[in-house]
DNA sequence: CATAAAACAGGCAGTAATGCTGGTTTTATT
DNA sequence: AATAAAACCAGCATTACTGCCTGTTTTATG
């Protein structure tokens, strides 16, 4: 449960003690920049992530924005990098944190659930932006499938880090892990049309299906 | 069978027979917008549907794309209704087709199978464009949320038509629709990033837990 | 303390998209 | 055939975004 795999990918933006004051102030700004950045995805989509927005937002101006990302892709690529890992992060966080004392059977209930709660914050909802934009634009996928793939691998991972129990079938368990992460994916997407009530009724069905995955041998 | 309620809600763009010549032409031109308008947005999503585009692809000059559609939000109205009769008409088009001589027992997985088929056609990947770009921008929003409710419900009367078998258990068809029309889309998303082998092992285990769904009462 | 380098600021040209306007051709009406 | 209306065309002004360029301040180094 150390977040081994994960910890070796955190971003140059999330440094930890950097050593010098002046990288310092420039990990921080590029921080705020790629923050900036994430808040225009979320209430903007993948047009509204332009460069003046980010700069007006921060307070940088547009020449110091160019210092730390001479390219508007540059700054979209900084923040796929931080979205990957924070998405990841805060679910691991969420899921670890209610484990203390659970009983092996609910585990599969704990997680579904806590990767439910994970789909609902701002971070998902710019992972969500950036792999649609993806599809149909060849350059940013060029950097946002090989992440997506990377952070598959990962995930993998930890998953078989934190379900020992499960350790002669993983096959089963990657498939109820793809299962639910497409399923929370689509419900989500579609719950502006189907309210609350059925949205509801949908995440007690897949925690349900993901339950008798493992249920049934 | 009929698709009563759907053929209710063609859009103009479609009609079947109209009367003058020049109402005749003026149709043609509009679903000729309207379709390079689904190409735009199919290659590079709702950002890259301008109206340059549409009347480069199309042939009709700019000034002529204002006649019919004045502003550059009246041409995507236009393509969401398209994009909502399509997709369902397509759907059942399909799903009818293979209908004759089917068993009651095999009508949810020929139902999910088309589905699946349906979901990979242009008109839905023009569909999830405008989904997604709703969330992010409300005057969109504004059109495409009602449409969808409207075809929410069209969707559940053709499917209760469709399915008179479980006539006394449409609490559980409705759901089973929700979960299959939202597990398809988030495959769908999944796809590029997991592969076709792992897309496969879903689609069959969304087939496997919606029949399940109807198999136990 | 002098000098280099890093971080920051503001502004300018190029590009592309939108909405609109004046003018032209084609079709319908009487 | 004459007139009106619908369909079509080309171009202009505005706006907004990107990339880059020249300076200025702040921090590190010898």
């Amino acid at each position: 449960m150390q977040k081994r795999m994960l910890a070796a990918m955190r971003p140059a933006d999330l440094a930890a003690q950097p050593a010098r004051w002046q990288q310092q102030k420039s990990a921080r700004t590029r921080a705020r920049l790629v923050d900036a950045a994430i808040d225009c995805l979320v209430e903007g989509g993948y047009p509204g992530l332009t460069t003046q927005q980010v700069a007006e937002r921060t307070g940088v101006s547009r020449g110091a924005m160019h210092h730390h990302f001479p390219t508007r892709f540059d700054l979209v690529a900084a923040v796929i990098e931080h979205v990957f890992y924070q998405r990841m992060r805060l679910f691991l966080d969420d899921y670890l944190a209610g484990l203390a004392g659970a009983e092996e059977s609910e585990l599969v209930a704990l997680a579904t659930a806590a990767h439910w709660r994970s789909v609902q914050g701002r971070e998902y909802a710019a992972y969500l932006e950036l792999a649609v934009a993806a599809r149909t634009n060849a350059e940013l996928d060029g950097v946002f499938a090989p992440a997506a793939r990377r952070y598959d691998e990962v995930w993998i991972s930890e998953m078989i880090e934190s379900f020992p129990y499960w350790r002669e079938r993983w096959e089963t368990m990657k498939r109820a892990h793809d299962f639910v992460i497409a399923a929370h994916m689509g419900i989500l997407l579609q719950r502006p049309v189907v309210g609350e009530e059925r949205t509801a009724q949908m995440t007690d069905l897949i925690a349900h299906f993901a339950q008798s995955l493992y249920a049934i041998p």
